[in-house]
DNA sequence: GCCAAATTCGAACGGTCGTAAGACTTCCCC
DNA sequence: GGGGAAGTCTTACGACCGTTCGAATTTGGC
């Protein structure tokens, strides 16, 4: 085996020269993690698959719990950047009070741009969908404690909507969390035996433009 | 140990006299489950739990997969049974044309009543919710091939909304189906944060009157 | 080209898991 | 009240798990 593939080097993460092996660890843990959840995922499933040896995991990351953590660290992190700037770019064409739809659109537009059966983060949606759910008591801990990135999409909504009270807004966007949350294979794949083939999650220009006009109709409700 | 406790025959099922112990078995860990997830449950869990003796969930049940099965299968036939009566009384009420808020109202109201803090099945909705998405392969197929339950709400969608294509429809009932299956404890917490205590999933009439306000007003987008 | 640090490797340890075998006890019907 | 079935109990097997250790190897600075 080279030390460093091809593969390697095109899906090395942009700013930092990482170990090669970490990076494949990485990589295989989250897609196997997604694939088939955190518990069902062993380390020699995830070394194996990565192509090195067993003790990587340990070495690398200190413990598959921390594995899990780092990778769902970093997911989140880039999730939430993405929404961010979609969110401040809104407040800058609207003096800081974008309309409902548009705070909408910073909240779901970068998890359906993950979606795309070409995006390089597909897979990693599905790991972020999952690792919410499937977690560790310390990730739990984290989605629960730290609503910081949450607040800012409450606020937003909470000034495009200074009519409805705040319980209403917080409902409706507990409600739209969860029409994002249940984007996973396992029910594309129901929906689209429900429906005869009729649905397809690969327009996800589509599914977003359907998800927008759905939560923001039950906004204005 | 007195063969057959107050708590027993307080939880038996209706129709047959089981055995005890295989009461107490479905109903600890059914409970466990719940709280902590399939794989985070050992048999030994289980049967320490329900104060039985470790092999009786392979003596009653046949196996710890088996047992979940069991357990899914049950609650999900009491949910869709009461799913298919509210329906089936709109029907009778509309001659076979329930308007959409009815409609809705039978797919939701039966999970919801489910919910109420002092519920027999609160924990059992969490079970179901839970073992929807962490289940076995084999119960992810069940989801995946039996849709007749669902079928029959869509084709409801689908007489009251004549208007909407049937995609359409397909796609708001999914994200209906996402909005109620985020019913969780721990997004419950993490809402309940967010909001600074303003959020109370105790009222459970009032989460039904919001959930249908919003999926209705997403429906006639 | 050498040495120390970093990394990789093979191997194994301690633990937990689901499950099964066999002895034992309880229950029920004749 | 005797006998067979049903249920319970103890015990342990075999498999897999995450993690660790010490040796071997590679890497990078001088």
């Amino acid at each position: 085996m080279s030390p460093t593939t091809d593969a390697a080097s095109t899906e090395v993460e942009a700013a930092e020269t990482e170990a090669a092996t970490k990076n494949l660890v990485f990589v295989a843990a989250e897609r196997l993690f997604a694939l088939h959840g955190f518990q069902n995922v062993s380390v020699r499933d995830i070394t194996a698959a990565a192509g090195v040896n067993l003790a990587s995991v340990n070495y690398h990351f200190g413990s598959k719990d921390a594995l899990l953590f780092d990778i769902f660290k970093r997911r989140t992190a880039e999730l939430n950047r993405e929404r961010a700037k979609m969110l401040h770019e809104a407040n800058d064409r609207h003096d800081g009070n974008p309309p409902l739809r548009e705070v909408l659109a910073a909240l779901l537009t970068p998890p359906l741009r993950w979606l795309a059966p070409d995006h390089e983060r597909r897979i990693s949606l599905q790991f972020v969908i999952r690792a919410r759910s499937e977690g560790t008591d310390e990730i739990r801990n984290v989605l629960k404690t730290d609503v910081s990135h949450l607040r800012r999409f409450s606020d937003a909504l909470l000034r495009a909507r200074p009519d409805l009270s705040p319980e209403d807004v917080y409902w409706r966007l507990h409600f739209t969390l969860g029409m994002l949350h249940n984007n996973r294979f396992a029910e594309f794949d129901r929906l689209n035996v429900l429906s005869e083939g009729q649905t397809s999650e690969a327009d996800v220009v589509g599914l977003l433009e359907r998800m927008l006009d759905f939560a923001e109709a039950g906004f204005n409700a």
